[in-house]
DNA sequence: AAACGCGATTGACCCAGATCAATTTTGGCC
DNA sequence: GGCCAAAATTGATCTGGGTCAATCGCGTTT
């Protein structure tokens, strides 16, 4: 929201020991292909609260996130936000056709990510396909994301979204930490509206109606699943 | 819905004279190519209800929607139907990761595909990233699609997502047919109410309110624009 | 430790759109 | 044309989730 106040990483570092180095677009790359990839890519640190990009601006980067959360989301012109999605380490952000980003992004908490200009990496790509197919990959998997989404969106209820919610979130959070029933929930609760397409307070009540059930446990900074085939069960999947 | 019933037709074709060669895929091919290219695919007709691909369905073939249109839906296990996008002329579909089409498809009126087998397309894409690269072209134009959908699904009134569809979907026919304020609308109520997230009551004193004030003008098999700007002042984007 | 600020929760009430229930219109089909 | 079934429209009523308005909890500042 505010202006973006970056940090640049002074020193270099090396995507042989990037955290993201088997998840990310770059997992389809050699070894030595890895060492010229490096040299287009720099570190760039947000602080909370600061946006990566906006919607309208013309791209000029695309961005691999390696470290952090990040909330991409979409305005009307009377302010009322759409999140279409949260992107976590291993996101590839910034593919568009129009020549703009097409949505915004926010850091939520402290987030890092490897920048690319967008002319270099065009070229990096042009004769490595298998680049390419990882993009590709990537872009096919968040449209069926996308989909899912849209059948939440349009046609289930308050509970069955915010249980479907939490699932979702155990389930992306299960791929970097192990499985468990504690969910960390880095965005507010407007956030979490926003994604679900409620209010603030339906999902706040959704949540106290779900721990009087004993179905759920609200803990600072997360909910932890006390019954998680309760959950299972009202998300109806 | 109804068991599928195909024809296949039995003399050969020509993608040269193909309707849809400027636009789909193969417009990345060059000629000698494209010649090669036509081995692989081969004309399928559906009438109409004829469902294509079912969701659960493992990925066998990939589609190249040639003619007609399509109604690309999820179902939830309690009948609740979300359409997902609606496929014309030049959309390309079946690809995903899991193995599996991610939402079923239907043909609406009479549809005619290209289709092609996964195994030798994937063979023949292996190494012609330019063929690659328009498939991910049509990929990220799909996620910008989805992307504004959530925002309609997720945070629009019932009024705004009537009046968007309406020039949503007169938008697509400016690509094939020329511009006009005349929109044919092939599919029914049902299933603009299930593209939109709202009942088919909903879609059709919505209609009717709109006829009613003027802005629009219900003919048969379609909507006539009478007040543009009022129906996009409406649509508020 | 009092005061502040901000996110989250809770309560009271309201309304857009869903649901339920008839018609009416349309489109084959003999 | 007349008959039937499906689609669309319209009306009456209901309700899930939104809106408006406190209040609470808690970390931060002074």
């Amino acid at each position: 929201m505010k202006p973006s106040v970056v940090t640049i990483e002074p020193n270099g570092h090396f995507c042989s020991d990037c955290g993201v180095r088997g998840s990310a677009v770059c997992s389809s790359l050699e070894p030595a292909e890895l060492r010229e990839f490096e040299h287009l890519g720099r570190r760039v640190h947000f602080s909370s609260g600061e946006t990566v990009f906006s919607e309208e601006d013309i791209t000029t980067s695309f961005y691999n996130v390696l470290d952090g959360v990040m909330r991409l989301y979409k305005l009307l012109p009377d302010g009322r936000r759409q999140i279409v999605g949260f992107a976590l380490p291993g996101d590839f952000l910034g593919m568009n056709l129009s020549g703009r980003h097409n949505f915004s992004a926010d850091a939520i908490g402290a987030v890092t990510v490897c920048q690319f200009a967008k002319a270099p990496f065009g070229r990096f790509i042009e004769d490595r396909p298998q680049l390419l197919r990882r993009i590709n990959e990537l872009a096919i998997r968040e449209l069926s994301q996308a989909r899912d989404h849209m059948v939440l969106l349009g046609r289930r209820s308050a509970d069955e979204k915010v249980a479907a919610f939490l699932l979702g979130w155990r389930e992306r959070q299960l791929a970097h930490k192990g499985p468990s029933d504690t969910v960390p929930l880095p965005m507010s609760r407007q956030d979490i509206a926003d994604y679900l397409g409620l209010t603030i307070e339906t999902v706040s009540r959704t949540f106290t109606k779900l721990e009087r059930h004993g179905a759920i446990e609200i803990i600072h900074g997360g909910i932890s699943l006390l019954d998680p085939a309760r959950v299972e069960a009202l998300a109806a999947a």
